[in-house]
DNA sequence: CCTCAAAATATACAATGTAGAAACTAGTAG
DNA sequence: CTACTAGTTTCTACATTGTATATTTTGAGG
């Protein structure tokens, strides 16, 4: 099982939003997701800065996009999961609620939530 | 609102286990339930320098075991959450919900392509 | 004294988080 | 032709976290 290690807070936001995205999963739209979604700006190279290492390790992979950029901009570049991607994520998700099982939610949700 | 940043993939390890041990947490008993609820074994630095920095930073706070310890042991340092601890812990997991939020948990463990 | 075991402390270094600025790519205005 | 624009990626530097190993503390018992 999982004894590469553990995907690290932002990798694993990072993984969620390509999950969600799908194959409309390029720079922008993570970045987009992740703001929306925690409430919380990102910085773009930080997003790429984590893509690119994951892709070294093989959890991501990525590909150009095709032949015809929208309109004068940059292609973009799009990333998906790979199999060794997968299975980390998959650990580090069952780490996390392994360690959170049986405790008192209480204790969270008494704060305010995030955002809104 | 959480504007303070989040806890890292391990703070939250230890943060869970502070919960869930209560009054008996203290270095040794923080790591046994890491290693036992993650099936990985965390060396004993490694916990006391997240709860180092964590203290450093009000999210934790500590104190010395009583008097008499055990049996010629050294004294033990207990470990408690404090209310700024409790904010970040809750701020980072609401930011992780949130984006898992509505992902086919089902891709996680059995896996299944993604969009291309 | 010396050894033993539970526990904590010190320290160093690797990995991850994160920002800021530069560069690329066409349209369009002038 | 040149400049301006906007969406997008790339480069790069530095701060924060993750993690191991080695050392010290403590007191009982030989």
């Amino acid at each position: 099982m999982g004894k590469d290690g553990y995907l690290g807070e932002f990798e694993m936001k990072v993984m969620m939003a390509l999950i969600r995205l799908g194959s409309n999963a390029y720079g922008m739209t993570i970045r987009r997701d992740i703001s929306e979604r925690t409430g919380r700006d990102v910085s773009i190279g930080a997003i790429y800065a984590t893509l690119d290492r994951m892709e070294r390790k093989g959890y991501v992979s990525s590909h150009k996009g095709e032949a015809t950029p929208e309109r004068g901009h940059r292609a973009k570049r799009y990333f998906k999961i790979e199999a060794p991607g997968k299975r980390i994520y998959a650990d580090s998700w069952n780490a996390l609620d392994n360690m959170r099982e049986g405790l008192d939610d209480g204790l969270v949700t008494t704060f305010e939530p995030v955002g809104v």
